[in-house]
Formats: structure tokens, sequence, C-alpha cells
DNA sequence: TTGAAAGCGCTAACAG
DNA sequence: CTGTTAGCGCTTTCAA
């Protein structure tokens, strides 16, 4: 029970002192556990603390210690259920250490994650986990290495050799989906994804292609690359079509890329799975409701997340060693979406989930 | 340009001081922008920070400070785009300000709520916009009151006599829903919600009902409310239609909702909106590109967040006078999801995008 | 086992 | 206009 009325001030680390008759050491032993304390005197703080409603300062204890007990998180951005996860996931993790996660969107913008970045710094984080806007070279890794940061890179970048890395395995995945598509007899496939990710982006379609060559030599893939931004892809994959390209398959890479799909099949009154299939890199809770539900991949939020946090902490411990690169298994949901092709109404069978 | 390597520790502001040949007490003038400082050894102190690579330790600066620069927030979750935006809008307006925002998730649990402001107040945060669980009302509204934080409280409130709050006009989003399905012909409307969040959920069914019976007074309008969580909800809705009820339009009351009785359409068969028309609270990005998009409330992300954030600050600036509470006015999109009644394929005319 | 003293990096009050 | 002094709230030697 707390004793005080709405007060003006916080009871002090020296009023749970005066009040215990113990100096201020003695309270910041006690608070901290330490058991060289008569118990007496450890009794007396305690009163003293729960009189007083008294709770330590976490930013002044941390002015005193070597590390201040923050995490940063740095995500392209938050809305997206992903990246929204991955941030619950990382507080949640933090929290368990005690520390407190810090986190900002760089809204997929270069300049500010090195922005956000500096001032992190400026916070003195303990460690930071970033998800790069683009990749693992961009100027805010730079940065963190520069300024001697201690930090993590997950999602869009593949390894590095300054930090350790934690991603999807969006190769593996890719192949799979490249498995999926061509055991239904799919042998035209449109790939569809943004090219300044680079990073994964390519891992994704160098795991999508490789595998499809060599399962059937003479498949034929055409891929879509947005370079910069997201909506240029919408008059890219307008003109592809407008030139009556007729793939039986398509596979974005991004979930981004699986709206602009989804969007641009509507415009020409295209249904999945008969008149095409479709498979998208990144669930999404709404994709197992709409009719049909869409095919794919989903990243292991929760294992990179903990992984990331991790070895970032193994880090901020003082571990050292070469920076590792991790890749975590994606699942691969084939929904509805995806049929065979010429399969027509009612009868593109094999559907899973 | 930074001349120093990467360092072990950042310079502080004595080491610019003594650079610069200037008391500590003159540099923090200078960084601070206070004009009563001969220009030349301001220059001084200029070119001492940049040589240095100085930054101010802003946490540091906050501790001297009265308030600390921060404000704190709570959402019930980071998995929505709606509350995604929110987070980066508050980021965003808290950093012109020259704040840094520390956000953290409830994860729709009340008493996790609590924990997460007691440990704001422990970070002596200047203020907190908390998008609370349930309702106004919650612990942790208590406990800020009880505190003395300052604070708004946005999103799932109405109004308080405490805090200032900030949310959609959920009940005149809601009449107008009543009126766009009523003018379409709909008679028997089945409104899905959720109870627990009592002060939003109650305003928008009401709003409905109010404007649908002054229009229609025979109306019929079922509602299916689980109380606690969502997943009841699906049972609850199966065994509505498992009795043979047969609505023509359903209202789904909050975005999770909109998921299940999409979901639950899947299971019998139904298509919008030959079969049955939809209209959700809540858009989302993905409602425009399925087929048929789903008809959606949409509210003011960025209008909530900036005058929560104007508010805010003017309550951490000192200003005083009993709370306000401000509701936002939303869009309702009525999209393909929504036709007229016994229209049957492709005559549910009338459609706007 | 305890507490006095010395700060962490910064700012504010007040002499000079 | 500038520097000295005195802290913010806490932790950490280190001597007692």
């Amino acid at each position: 029970m707390a004793h005080r009325q709405a007060q003006q001030r916080r009871p002090s680390i020296h009023d749970v002192a005066s009040r215990a008759g113990v100096s201020a050491a003695t309270v910041s032993k006690v608070m901290q556990g330490v058991t060289t304390v008569r118990p007496e005197n450890a009794q007396r703080v305690y009163d003293a603390v729960e009189f007083l409603g008294y709770r330590v300062d976490p930013l002044a204890s941390d002015m005193r210690r070597a590390k201040r007990r923050i995490i940063g998180a740095i995500m392209p951005e938050f809305e997206s259920e992903f990246f929204g996860s991955m941030i619950t996931e990382l507080e949640g993790l933090a929290e368990q250490r005690g520390y407190t996660l810090v986190a900002a969107s760089s809204r997929e913008s270069e300049a500010r994650e090195k922005e956000i970045l500096a001032r992190m710094h400026d916070w003195r984080v303990a460690g930071v986990v970033l998800a790069p806007v683009r990749n693992e070279h961009g100027p805010a890794a730079g940065f963190m290495k520069l300024n001697g940061m201690t930090g993590v890179l997950i999602d869009r970048v593949l390894a590095d050799d300054a930090f350790d890395t934690v991603s999807a395995d969006s190769a593996a995945a890719s192949a799979e989906v490249a498995r999926e598509l061509l055991s239904k007899g799919h042998r035209h496939i449109l790939v569809v994804g943004l090219g300044h990710q680079a990073a994964t982006v390519r891992a994704r379609l160098d795991g999508f292609r490789t595998k499809a060559l060599q399962l059937v030599p003479d498949i034929r893939i055409d891929v879509v690359l947005s370079e910069s931004d997201v909506e240029p892809l919408r008059s890219l994959l307008r003109d592809y079509f407008a030139k009556g390209e007729r793939p039986t398959a398509v596979y974005s890479l991004f979930l981004k890329g699986t709206l602009v799909v989804l969007s641009e099949f509507r415009r020409r009154g295209w249904h999945c799975p008969d008149d095409i299939s479709l498979v998208g890199f990144d669930d999404a809770e709404w994709m197992q409701v709409t009719w049909p539900a869409i095919a794919a991949v989903v990243q292991p939020v929760r294992e990179i997340a903990s992984n990331a946090v991790d070895v970032l902490f193994r880090r901020i411990e003082g571990e050292g060693g070469p920076p590792k690169a991790r890749l975590e298994p994606c699942k691969v949901l084939m929904r509805e979406s995806v049929g065979s092709p010429g399969g027509g109404p009612h009868s593109g069978g094999g559907n899973r989930q």
C-alpha cells in the first residue's frame, strides 16, 4: 500500500534512507539484492520503501552505471503485422531482461534511419536491433560500426562482417514455393519484387529460380522488379500484362507486392486460382479469411526476435568472436489461391489449408 | 566531420569546455542557443564540438531539468494497421517537439497496462498517450490519476473527468453506416461486437441503432456481442446463423470481428454482396484489393494522433482547465461488399468504391 | 556490515 | 558575458 497522497515530488533514495535510519548506500544495496546487509536493516528499508511507495529511478541509476539498460529498435515501418509483432516480441524480450525498449520507425528512409541511430547513440543505448531499410551495407550500419555501437541486424540482411544478423531463410522458402508451383504443373511463372531491398529480394529470387530451373530446366520465369518504390510496380505490372503475357502463377516477393498484384488481378477481372495462381512472401491475418485464401510464406517472427535478442545480449555482455549470420526457416502455407494451370473452376484440386 | 576514431568514451561537455577554453556552463549555454554568449567564444565552442563530435546526452540533461523530455505511449497492440500508424504518427510528433517516444504494448491486458504505466512513471515521463484496453475507467487511468501523471486517453474512450480524451466519432460513423445500409433496402441487420471495450463499442452500437430506428422504426437489428475475447465470437456467430437467422447485412464494430465474420461467411459458402452485405469498423489496406472489396469505416489516425499530442503538450506546459473530450470524424467507405438485399449476382448496383 | 565521498553528464542560480 | 557552485537520483569504491 502506498501511503503517500498524490505527491509533488517522488521520494528519492534519501527519503527512504532517512526514514529507515540508514544511508543511501545501504538502501541502494538492498534494492539491488546485495546480501551483505544486516537483515534487520534490510527490513527497515523494505518498510520505508513500502511506506513511501519508493521505486528506483532507472535513468538516474543508469547514469552512474557503465551501460544504460535501454535497447533501441529501428524498423522500416510499424504498419504491417510483421514489424508490429516484431516490436511486440522485442519489447517483451527486453523487458524480461530488465531493459527498456525504445522503438522508432525509419519510415523506409535510410536517411532517417541514420538520424534515429545517432539519437539512440546519444541515449547511450546498450544495443540496437536494426531492421535496415535496404540491406546490411546502408549508412546506418556504417554509423554503428564507426561509433563502436553494439547491435544486431535483422530481416533484410544476409550476413555482415561487423554485426550479427538474423533473418528468415528466404531462399529455402522460395525454393519450396518453386517446388509447390511446379508440382502443380505451372511452367510459366511471374516473380514480382522490389529491387532496392537487395539482400533479401535477391535471395528470394535466386532461391526460387535455382530450384525451379533444377526441377524443370525449360521453365519460364519472368521477373518484374521495381527498383525504388512500390508504386512504380503497379504500372510495370500493368505494362507486363498489357503486352499479353499470361503466366499461370505469380510469386510476389514481399507483402505490398502481393497487394499490388491482387489489385491488378481485380482490375483485369481475374480470379484465383481459376484464372491465375498466387503466392506471396509474408503472411497476414486477412489472407486466410478472404476468398480465395491467399497462399503465403510465413516468417518466423518469434524465432527471429528471440535469436536477435539473445545474440545482442551476448555481445552486450562482452562476448567476442566473429559475427554470425542466422537464418530461421519459414513455413509455406499453400492456400486456395494456388491451383493447377488450366484447371478452371472447381478443378484446381489438391489445395491444402 | 568527426575527427575522433572509434572512441571508448564519448566526449563530455567538459572535454568540449577545456578544448574551447571556456567553462562547461558556457558550453551548455551555447548548446541551448542562449544568445548572451560572446560570438568569439561561441565559435570556439562550435569548433570544439565539431572536432570532438560532441553531442549532448539527452538523459543527463533531463536529469537536471525539471521534466524529462520523454513521452510514453501505450497501445493495446502493435499488430494492426491502426495502432501501427498511430505509433508512427505519435513518434514523429514527439520528435518534432524534441521529445523521445517510448512505446509499449499492453497486449490487451489491463494488468500489463498498469505495470507499463508504473514503469513509465519511474522513468518520469513528461506525459503519456494511453489507448486503454477497455475504457477510461480502467486501473491504468486510475494509476495515472493517483500519481498525478499527465496524460491523454485515446481511441477506446469517450470522455473522462480527469484526462483529456481524443477518439473517433464512432457514433456518427455508425449512424452513417445505418443510413447507407437502410437506403440500400436492408431491413434485417446483424451487428457484431466485443462487449468489453465498453466505451466505444457501446457508442457504435447506439449510434447505429438510434439512426436505424429513426429511419425505419420496424427495422430488425440483431446483436451478437462477445463479452471478453474474440474467439467466443466465432461460436456465437456460428450458433446465430445455425438457428437459421438470415440477416441481409452485417455490421462489425471492430476489425477482428470483421475477420471472424468473413471467415464464417467462407465456412457457409456465402459471398458478398450477393448472399449478404458486410461493413466493418476500421479499414485496412487489404480491404480494397480483395474481391469483393470490403466496406469500412476509416478512423482518422493522423487527426487523433496530432490532437492527442497537442492536448498533451498543452497540459505538460501547465495549461489548466477541465478535461476536454474530442471526437474526430470518420470516413465511411462503401465498397463492393455492400449491395441490396435479394439483389443476387450482378444486380447489387449502386456500389461505390 | 555500513556510510562518507566522489562522481555519471549535464544545467541553473548567482556572483563576479 | 562568464565561471563557480551545487546539485538531479543514483551507485560505487573504500575506509572505518
